[in-house]
DNA sequence: TCAAGAAAGTTGCAAATGCAACCATTGAAA
DNA sequence: TTTCAATGGTTGCATTTGCAACTTTCTTGA
């Protein structure tokens, strides 16, 4: 048997990572600006759509890979907090459509520049091509994992 | 402002496979094995050590980077379960050492050839130098954001 | 030697989470 | 048309979690 040494275990080694990174996240979106990590995914997924467009709670469980029930929630407050209007759908009463509010765009005016900033901030101590060599891995990672799309490749 | 879209996002991304890979890998050690990913990771310290060498619930908890309360919880599983010891220390009545029973290191015997293979499995979709980069990437991030001693790397 | 602070570990509690059951609506098949 | 499965979304519930407070023991320094 290979030996199992968890500091070189990949597995742990990622989600060890993942959980430092949304903490240093964190402390942007949720202690400046006081909406949690589902809230986020929102926020973000909400302001890419064209601007017409509009999206179902259900678009933002498939692009996040969230739970319906923590989407669900986090959507719910996020009306709450005024950053999200719902309006029932013409063509299909099960669905709603959510849009951000002039706050709401605000709000990731705000936020998203100083994220960015973190995560810039968090892969510097890569060069570029450390960077590529790594975001091409988690390509292929997610690829074989089957948390993407063909075409989204 | 550079552009955010959530799935070029380093953060998201590497929570989304960190979660991921966990499901994959809680397929074993969970729904195989029962136990769960802070009972895996105790059981696996444990198992690191040196024959004779024992090894405290502070010490899992630095080296595993898991939240105090979250090991004094599995440790006291594990013991419940007949995996883990514990005895009292004799030099400082605070800590207790801890050690796997015959019982943990047959467990651990029969569970991590099959993890190690899942992690085998997972990241079989890179090539050697892929994977080198993958891991030298890693190396780098989790020295930068604090996550190893120096001296570990 | 004694007081004050630190360390190991436990536990109560409130919040977050995931699951399953559920409701309402729609689509498809008979 | 009617029925039945599927879909969008919500909610109750049990479990997990993280934090802070606490106990016990040890260390340090006046």
């Amino acid at each position: 048997m290979t030996e199992l040494e968890l500091t070189k275990f990949i597995p742990f080694r990622l989600n060890r990572l993942a959980a430092e990174v949304s903490n240093k996240l964190a402390e942007v979106y949720t202690d400046r600006f006081g909406i949690d990590i589902v809230e986020w995914r929102i926020l973000v997924t909400l302001a890419a759509m064209k601007s017409k467009e509009s999206c179902s709670a259900q678009h933002i469980v498939q692009s996040t890979r969230t739970h319906k029930s923590r989407i669900s929630r986090g959507v719910n407050r996020m009306i709450e907090l005024d950053y999200v209007t719902r309006t029932e759908s013409r063509h299909d009463r099960r669905e709603a459509k959510l849009r951000l509010t002039a706050k709401g765009r605000a709000l990731h005016r705000k936020v998203a520049p100083v994220v960015l900033e973190q995560e810039r901030n968090i892969v510097s101590c890569l060069n570029e091509q450390e960077l590529q060599a790594f975001t091409q891995a988690l390509d292929k990672l997610e690829l074989s994992m089957g948390l993407v799309e063909q075409n989204e490749v």
